[in-house]
DNA sequence: ATCATTTTTTGAATCAGATTCATTATCGCT
DNA sequence: AGCGATAATGAATCTGATTCAAAAAATGAT
């Protein structure tokens, strides 16, 4: 047993290597110009025993994606972890979402680029099991704002799931990032900061559902206040040039 | 000049031949098995004048998704056309872009799949200019019933630009989509008919906008109704195994 | 109608880059 | 040291998009 512990823990020190070195490469020349003899080149490893770890390109993207769930999961679980409000957590939870947009803008990209239908073909299933796995706790923790919030009363019951109640958020974040990305859109029709937006909408849908207590939306001062507090209480440690997208836009001037 | 007008169109007949091939043989064998020699072999020309029309495969495919956003304008029209307060025609809209997700699932997955960064370098500029002018009267269409909305007084002013008010709607109608077409995840989360979802959110968000009359979304029978009357006054020539998908599922037998 | 000129079409050849697999090297064991 | 077993290698293969030199067709002047 012993040869074959070793054997496994060099086999996975050396994936580690290989996502490393894609990693270093996209970074710098960008995903569209990712070979795979130039990964194998980087790590000093030949293209054969790259294949002997990834079962095509598109394969070793995704174990690059699933790799950084973890960054994302350790920002919500901050969160999850403050003594706050269901709704507070919310919000906590989408300024997560929102700084690690863009700590990794190449997280989101590789989740758009993976689950087009056509890229997703070339994937092994167990490799898709370990993302979906890999995803779960992030699921679990929001579910269970949802569950807590439901528990207290901030939330009314109706027939639904905390899943199903959650996935309308989750759409509107999951949206505005599709918006905040498409090539020109934000431009075109001068949508300001996507993210500012986010906020606003998202306070209107969580008013809508009922979910206590209710935030007055035309209030800006108060929506920025919130997004402060979380800023201060949770994410102090990272810059400000990456909380600043947070801030506002269309009502900066408002009362 | 009558020799150049001639050319210009038969150029453009055969630009409508190319595409319908293309249509033709993704609707046969799929996006992932197209290439770009069949398609030239169907329509019974040569590669070299596939290229003449297209400068790339990507170029082509979004020609194609272009073509049909001509239909969905069709759909959405019907709705504009429609004497109905704002409300009523936003849940119209909605109702329209379900029924063309539907009808039309192959401009879902050209859209998303085009929309990747890795994917979109590929297309030229006037190919982009010209996918973006065919997007505007339909935006044009949703901002005017925000525009009405407003006039009307049935959506309280905010220092918002319509477009503003709308993107989160919109957002939460890509989000949907987006999770409705990502492999597994509806099942892996029980989420049952992602467009019963979608109407439940989309009130509750207009709810929360202060969009007049308010819905009461814990009445899934009043939702339903309205559903209804839209499917009714302006679908009814949609085929019942299309507008199936509006009706519900999770609060089937709530009182 | 003929022919020189321009424009269009053609498809075999090129090219890029992912993937394979026969060969070679390494390992663990006796 | 020698013997399988196991892993690593990278040149060769394969797929499929794209190009471009040559052939064909259209134009229009004589």
């Amino acid at each position: 047993m012993s040869t074959t512990d070793r054997r496994q823990k060099a086999f996975a020190e050396r994936e580690q290597i290989l996502l490393d070195g894609a990693h270093y490469l996209i970074s710098r020349e960008g995903l569209l110009n990712l070979q795979m003899h130039r990964v194998a080149q980087h790590c000093d490893y030949s293209v054969g025993t790259l294949y002997q770890h990834f079962s095509s390109k598109e394969d070793m993207l995704l174990a690059l994606l699933t790799e950084r769930i973890g960054d994302r999961l350790g920002l919500f679980a901050r969160v999850a972890d403050w003594d706050a409000g269901s709704r507070e957590q919310l919000v906590g939870l989408v300024v997560a979402d929102v700084i690690f947009a863009r700590q990794q803008p190449l997280f989101f990209h590789l989740q758009q680029y993976l689950s087009t239908q056509v890229i997703s073909a070339a994937i092994s299933e167990a490799r898709r099991e370990q993302a979906m796995a890999a995803h779960k706790p992030l699921a679990d923790l929001f579910q269970g704002v949802i569950v807590e919030a439901l528990a207290r009363g901030d939330l009314p019951a109706s027939g639904m799931t905390p899943i199903q109640i959650g996935s309308g958020l989750w759409a509107l974040g999951e949206g505005i990032h599709t918006l905040a990305h498409a090539e020109g859109l934000m431009d075109a029709y001068q949508l300001g900061r996507p993210y500012a937006l986010l906020f606003h909408h998202f306070h209107a849908l969580l008013n809508g559902l009922g979910w206590q207590p209710l935030c007055d939306i035309t209030d800006g001062r108060a929506v920025r206040a919130l997004l402060t507090r979380v800023v201060t209480e949770l994410f102090s440690d990272i810059p400000p040039s990456v909380t600043d997208t947070l801030f506002t836009d269309f009502d900066q001037d408002s009362p």
